[in-house]
DNA sequence: GCGACAACATTCTCAGTAGTATGTTAGTGT
DNA sequence: ACACTAACATACTACTGAGAATGTTGTCGC
């Protein structure tokens, strides 16, 4: 039984001021449309109406810069599961409403969720500094640690007779590629209601989650 | 009713001689290396022990090595499925079939399959010339004839009873997204048996199918 | 009203890389 | 033996982009 998660606030190095947040802000957008490598500081600058100068003010390098964007992205992960997780309701429920809530992340936080997939492996190979391999690690941690939320949930409706799968690692897997998948095909479209994502989040739960029911 | 998409293999533009499958290969495992941007074409040629000269000779781009190694991958997914879609078994069987040799191929082809997740949105953007267009065009549509396979297949089971999903577009997504994460956290490992990815394939697949079953 | 510092803008350097231009060599048909 | 070409190697160019160095402006304590 893994002891309760409490997700505290990645509170690692500098503060998150709203100049800061605003730069991370733009990069997101900028890794999306042109990719992690494309993408150039000018190019970050110019969403802003801004220079490179002020980007470099408020971070070292291109790649702390990612690393907030990633960081910011776990969170609004983090966040969007975390009352899902404070309910008493049986497992199976809970890991649907928690694959809902995921699936809702994903869309509502696109920018966000897309440059994280873009990069993770890029930085894995080539992170040259100490301090980048060190907020890799965490990043990565991190990560693991949300997945094993759903593995937990995953364990705890096998126990009780909820949930049924061949293997708890694989289930995270498919759950996670599943809905992950999301930032590779969906797109945001102008005449899309807030009701659309709601159907596409529940059938994609749905579609995932009814082949782990006991 | 969709007419039987009879894979031709994929023969537009230069034939395939074992000069250019060497290089081809190359360029798969150093994109899964080192990712798409950052292999360089005096890497291509390195791992061959050979230069630059040798590459330019058999490819007029970069990218079009990219579109060769996309197509090879592609090639290798249909020549896995094609066996399955001929035989005459009940649908849920069938899907539960290509997902397993799907997932087989995933692993056997890795280098090629991580590299056509790499870079299909960055040709996307970066398209400059109209043949590129047409290459990533022509590699599109055959992604999308792939997936058509899955969703057939969805779409006869759903009929005579055997499957039964909230919405086929989402469940082929789901399908695809779960077994392509594969490309994601598989990794070889020199102690790994044949046996132990048929397991993996087998877990994969039942537990994505499962929840199609009517 | 002045020094000090934060928040930028501007300009420059330097490394890396795609693609080109120009050899060189081994074969092949005649 | 000769012309021609495929299959490379070598040397070079042109460009791009990260990051640093330096310059400019506001603002706040005192």
């Amino acid at each position: 039984m893994v002891e309760m998660m409490q997700t505290q606030t990645l509170e690692t190095q500098p503060p998150m001021t709203d100049s800061r947040q605003q730069i991370v802000e733009a990069a997101a957008q900028c890794f999306m449309l042109k990719g992690l490598e494309k993408a150039t500081i000018d190019d970050i600058a110019d969403v802003l109406g801004a220079t490179k100068g002020r980007v470099y003010h408020h971070f070292r390098s291109k790649s702390s810069i990612y690393f907030a964007v990633h960081r910011q992205a776990m969170q609004y992960c983090f966040d969007a599961v975390d009352p899902v997780l404070a309910q008493t309701i049986p497992h199976d429920e809970k890991l649907e409403a928690m694959a809902v809530a995921h699936a809702r992340v994903m869309m509502d936080t696109l920018p966000y969720q897309r440059s994280i997939r873009l990069g993770v492996e890029i930085y894995l190979r080539g992170s040259t500094t100490e301090a980048e391999r060190k907020m890799l690690e965490e990043l990565i941690t991190q990560r693991n640690n949300y997945e094993e939320l759903y593995r937990d949930v995953l364990r705890n409706g096998i126990s009780d007779g909820t949930l049924s799968v061949p293997d708890v690692k694989i289930a995270g897997r498919v759950i996670m590629g599943a809905l992950n998948s999301l930032v590779d095909w969906y797109r945001i479209r102008p005449d899309q209601t807030d009701a659309d994502r709601k159907l596409i989040a529940e059938a994609l739960a749905q579609t995932v989650v009814n082949g782990m029911r006991a």
